[in-house]
DNA sequence: CCAAAAGTGTTGTTGATACACCCATGT
DNA sequence: ACATGGGTGTATCAACAACACTTTTGG
């Protein structure tokens, strides 16, 4: 799912532009790419492999064609990297600080996404050597200011999943309740009570009970449920909260 | 109160940069001044007095100096029209579609402003004819993308209300609960009732009762309150709900 | 005295919190 | 049998919504 737009209403865009032009100079975007791995939130960190930050980790950047949005060049530059073209993906704000980047005057529109590691498929790129999942406890030195991206990035993750189920783009389509919590348990920073988060979780009624359990667990199964964006778009336009 | 560099925690910003130097091409700056007259939310609409849009109305907008951040820049234009250099402001988003503006390819930076009427003064500007307040449900055709700046920007204000007590930047220092309880009502489009609305607010313990009445009204004078920002510090730590 | 807004009180209902407890399954 | 996580039930308390009611003040 893409959001781009609007806050509140994510939609579907998969507009892709990749015919390459004439680059815009002076202004870049970099993307904060978050997945969930088990227990832990991570953000994947690219070595450059272009310019004065060879071989230092950063976020995924690029930069904009002339005849493209930034949204657009959001969308192509995350699809050069990992083949997906159906991303959840929300403009931060611009980041101007004039000393932000020391050799010249750049400006850059800072993204985040989210996304389930089992789709994600790393994908040979020219402008990057490597790229890795970091723990978001474990994030090494970055160039430029792409530590104050990564954490305004976090702290509006952390408002965001509040307001809107945006956390499920980053479990697979079906999962359990457990792994829902333990989410937002990671996200938040906080301890959930396993009976009150089922209670509450289901009374909103945005899950789909699914006939299936988990398998190949060394304990009772779990029932997978999924996300059902039918009745999301339902609550979101009365509003809703989202608290735990 | 300005709030710049964080979602959450609004800091007092007052430098204002006007040196002015050399310009920096394809980025400007639009900001959405908002203000609350009674009983309607309103926003500050100008004439443009140069380019290719004269006479036509639009938002504040202006341009960005090489050494200056664009929240500084949009400090500065602010400061240029009104005078204020203590204003809340905060950044939107970029908005970056390439047909934004027909003749060139301009991205803007959009910001928002809160202002309490009763501050604001004026300043003749010699890139601004006229200025004028609109209530939101009548605002007229803005140039460019505006009128998508300002849907976006009520928006956020409508969402940003419910999670932090920032509307209290639109009233004066000192107001009754019912002028509060009116500012919600407007900006969220909803109604409330008087007496819940009342001990919900209190409850919060972010009001300071005042040892002072409304004057010259023709029927009971009100209590005054002001906001308290030190409990509101404390309470932002903690995180909390603004929900009506 | 009446209009208009200020301000208080009451009650039923809902939701949050903190637990204790039982269930199913692989080792 | 026991460890591990899945899943249910319940008692208590705080918050919310709806509404009736009283108070103060100017005209």
């Amino acid at each position: 799912m893409t959001s781009l737009s609007s806050e509140n209403n994510p939609e579907t865009t998969t507009i892709i532009t990749r015919g390459s032009k004439s680059l815009i100079d002076g202004i870049s975007i970099d993307c904060v790419i978050f997945s969930f791995d088990k227990k832990n939130l991570e953000v994947l960190l690219v070595q450059h492999a272009e310019g004065a930050s060879i071989g230092k980790w950063g976020l995924l950047g690029g930069n904009l064609y002339l005849e493209e949005s930034v949204d657009n060049a959001a969308l192509r530059i995350l699809y050069e990297l990992t083949s997906l073209d159906n991303i959840y993906l929300e403009q931060l704000k611009a980041f101007t600080d004039p000393d932000r980047v020391k050799s010249e005057r750049v400006i850059t529109v800072g993204y985040y996404t989210l996304l389930n590691r089992e789709d994600y498929n790393i994908q040979a790129s020219n402008s990057v050597i490597e790229a890795k999942w970091y723990k978001i406890k474990d994030i090494p030195d970055l160039i430029f200011d792409h530590t104050e991206i990564l954490n305004f990035s976090l702290m509006h993750l952390r408002n965001r999943v509040r307001q809107a189920p945006i956390g499920f783009n980053l479990l697979p389509e079906k999962f359990t309740l457990l792994q829902l919590m333990h989410l937002y348990e990671e996200i938040l920073g906080i301890e959930l009570d396993k009976s009150n988060f089922r209670r509450k979780i289901l009374h909103m009624k945005l899950l789909v009970g699914l006939d299936e359990k988990q398998q190949d667990v060394s304990h009772r199964a779990a029932k997978l449920y999924k996300f059902d964006p039918e009745i999301y778009k339902k609550l979101t336009e009365k509003g809703f909260n989202f608290e735990f």
